[in-house]
RNA sequence: GUGGAUGUAGCUCAGUUGGUUAGAGUACUAGAUUGUGAUUCUAGGGGUCGCCGGUUCAAGCCCGGUCUUCCACCCCA
């Protein structure tokens, strides 16, 4: 026997009932982006090496996809630089070209691509796949989706509200309780200058953000392990220990940031958006927290994060501000803001809540069973004036025996079935089942239409 | 990239100190029921025990390697 045939370590098929509940996902997203104003784009599967290089930090560049260069590519190749180039620098020379890791970095680049096409403040969505070379886990993919939705060409910080109350009409129309976690870069800026360690600014909040997980100790010798001076981390002291709610956070961090010019420009934009927020319909819980430190390599003012409430999985939804994304790619002065749904892992949540409606499943409304070549002929017909109320049907292709046509219709949930047979032929009538009660009435083709509608 | 587990029927899992022909539940197919699908009863098909190698008279079980999936770290959606 052949060996069994396999996929990619962490890549998945999906089964038609699952491609259901992913669509219902997407469609979803969709309707909630063009609800706000956003337009579609989409952009190659693989960007240029260059594009996406350098992007992520030293640690989204390994988990890069390489593809390897088509043609003779080894004879550009030196001896030389088989020997002695580390095998970076020699993928370098062996690709051009990469899997996209994510959309906002290649929206960037279309951005700059497209300037003179686009109308701006430029408000886009994109659902594609992105890859990641990483190690899989629960709710860690090498390909999955991700929705997102960016503005560019817009300083305004309505527009981070508005990103929050896509963010909750999403999660309110799939039913998950999530809380939003809200911060600010330049509060973390703000932080770093005020204990006079801006350069380590990225060890501080990374140290910060396993507050929950080592506890505080830990999280000190973690910082003088980085050559955090003791005076610094006991400056820091009092932020480690913040807590209590929004308005007892905001006003120690405003105490402590006062001599810090941009940690308090940071604190005026969050209590804009708070202050905003709170006069809007918001059902998810909305929270300050100064331990979110994601995307540092490009977020330059608020940072959203969305988590479950019943279901540990890590985020599935992030994002944030990033001033100046296009700058690398030539065009200087930009600020967008963007967010990214995790669609996959918001599936994996709704399979563990169990959480879809039910009309999802449901794709043919009737089922026409076959009992022979003249009844089938005449269900043919039928079917043309069913479909042309708009109404799903198929006739079942086989002669098979009516428990299994039956069975064919419970197990793809097809809520009514139409049997035509000698007598119905007989009498030019349609006896129509319906499954869930299983009565049995008899129907004209008309009043056939009217009763399943 | 670091550390630790896992793999037996389509799925969920048993399988004793190594010992005849590897089991159960569920799913599937057929029949009981020749015009009726969530129940019931009966029968049937389905396995290179992840893969490769080693130890042994004998390996699902022991050893080595490899792949997969999962968990923690890292990072992230």
């Amino acid at each position: 026997m052949a060996q069994k045939p396999s996929i990619p370590k962490g890549t998945r098929d999906f089964i038609p009932a699952e491609m259901t509940k992913r669509r219902y996902i997407f469609d979803t997203i969709r309707s909630v982006f063009t609800l706000f104003g956003y337009h579609a784009i989409e952009t190659p599967a693989m960007e240029t090496l260059d594009t996406l290089m350098g992007k992520y930090g030293e640690e989204g560049d390994r988990l890069i996809f390489k593809i390897l260069n088509s043609g003779e590519f080894q004879q550009k190749i030196s001896a030389e630089n088989l020997s002695h180039n580390s095998s970076q620098q020699l993928a370098a020379k062996l690709c051009e070209k990469a899997l996209r890791y994510d959309l906002t970095v290649p929206f960037a680049r279309f951005v700059v691509q497209h300037r003179n096409d686009i109308q701006f403040p430029f408000k886009r969505y994109q659902i594609q796949p992105v890859w990641r070379a990483d190690r899989p886990q629960k709710g860690r993919y090498r390909e999955f989706y991700q929705c997102d939705a960016d503005i560019i060409g817009s300083d305004s910080l309505i527009n981070e509200i508005e990103l929050v109350q896509i963010i909750d009409s999403v999660f309110t129309l799939f039913d998950i309780p999530i809380t939003i976690k809200i911060n600010n870069r330049k509060i973390l800026s703000g932080i770093a200058e005020i204990i006079g360690e801006p350069e380590k600014i990225v060890d501080i909040t990374i140290a910060i953000d396993k507050l929950d997980k080592i506890g505080l100790e830990n999280v000190q010798k973690e910082l003088a392990s980085k050559g955090l001076t003791e005076e610094a981390i006991n400056k820091l002291n009092p932020i480690l220990s913040l807590s209590g709610n929004y308005t007892e956070k905001i006003h120690t961090l405003s105490q402590l940031l006062d001599a810090s010019e941009i940690g308090k420009k940071g604190i005026e934009e969050t209590e804009y958006i708070f202050s905003s927020l709170s006069h809007l319909s918001i059902s998810a819980d909305v929270e300050l927290d100064i331990s979110l430190a994601r995307g540092l390599n490009y977020y330059t003012g608020a940072i959203f994060e969305v988590k479950s409430q019943t279901v540990a999985i890590g985020s599935i939804c992030g994002g944030g501000r990033y001033d100046n994304l296009t700058g690398v790619f030539g065009m200087p002065d930009i600020s967008g803001v963007g967010i990214s749904f995790g669609a996959d892992r918001i599936y994996d949540v709704l399979n563990q809540l169990d959480k879809y409606p039910q009309e999802i499943t449901q794709t043919t409304r009737i089922l026409f069973v076959n009992f022979g070549e003249q009844e089938s002929q005449k269900a043919l017909q039928y079917m043309q004036s069913v479909r042309k109320q708009n109404i799903a049907c198929e006739l079942y292709p086989d002669n098979a025996k009516m428990k299994k046509q039956m069975k064919y219709a419970h197990d793809k949930d097809i809520p009514f079935v139409a049997i035509i047979g000698e007598d119905e032929l007989r009498s030019e009538n349609i006896t129509l089942k319906n499954m869930s009660t299983g009565e049995q009435t008899s129907h004209t083709i008309n009043s056939l239409c009217t009763e399943i509608k």
